[in-house]
DNA sequence: TATAAAAGAAACCAAATGGTTTCATATTGG
DNA sequence: CCAATATGAAACCATTTGGTTTCTTTTATA
């Protein structure tokens, strides 16, 4: 029967957006107002406020409710899901990527 | 001259369905034509084929065009953009989920 | 050489997406 | 208390998305 839907809050949807992931960007550096983060955007507030809705929805931004402001916070722990889910490829990326990774990493032998 | 403005391939949105995410799961495993793929989900031919235009669009699948039968393969390369976005955000996983992450890893060689 | 198989292409459709503007509501400060 | 502030909510819109069906083209083969 497939009781609750529920709709799996999809954190893949969450970051397709290039808007969303800048602003995970910004909220990696400090919690914002939906205000604050609408400022640093060409759209406008609701615009914005609905990015933060489906990142929130995907589990990805916290929302502090604070007086007539809401501070919205960075929650990376879902991005986990992402990186589990990339894992499974690992194997499968070439070598010229691979050694770059691993210099990105600091791992540079040979 | 710009002169390839190349349309960036968007491997996040390539990611961000999940019909898409079970097709780069079946071709990790072996290259399949558009019919083989087809024959495993649910849905017509057409609908599979275009979603493995939008993988080849993102890199993510390279096609060999084999006869009459166009050969699709998992090209993994991409998903390391991914895996390099995500870098960014390492240092705000908790260590629960690391320590999932690395399981989950782990299960790769069983 | 017909015919069947594999895929592409096009037209179409409903729903989701990403944006807007306008209005309503709650909270704070003077 | 009243005005300004911060946000939510609703209505609306155009485009994209994910799917369909139908038709065409290419290629292999009996």
């Amino acid at each position: 029967m497939t009781p609750n839907p529920v709709q799996a809050p999809d954190v893949f949807r969450a970051i397709a957006d290039p808007t969303r992931r800048a602003i995970l960007g910004l909220l990696a550096e400090q919690a914002l107002s939906v205000g604050d983060v609408a400022e640093r955007f060409e759209m406008s507030r609701p615009a914005v406020a609905k990015h933060l809705k489906v990142l929130s929805d995907g589990g990805l931004v916290e929302v502090e409710v604070r007086g007539r402001s809401r501070i919205n916070r960075l929650n990376a722990a879902p991005l986990a899901d992402i990186a589990g889910w990339l894992a499974r490829f690992e194997g499968f990326w070439d070598d010229k990527l691979t050694a770059l990774k691993q210099e990105v990493e600091g791992e540079n032998d040979q």
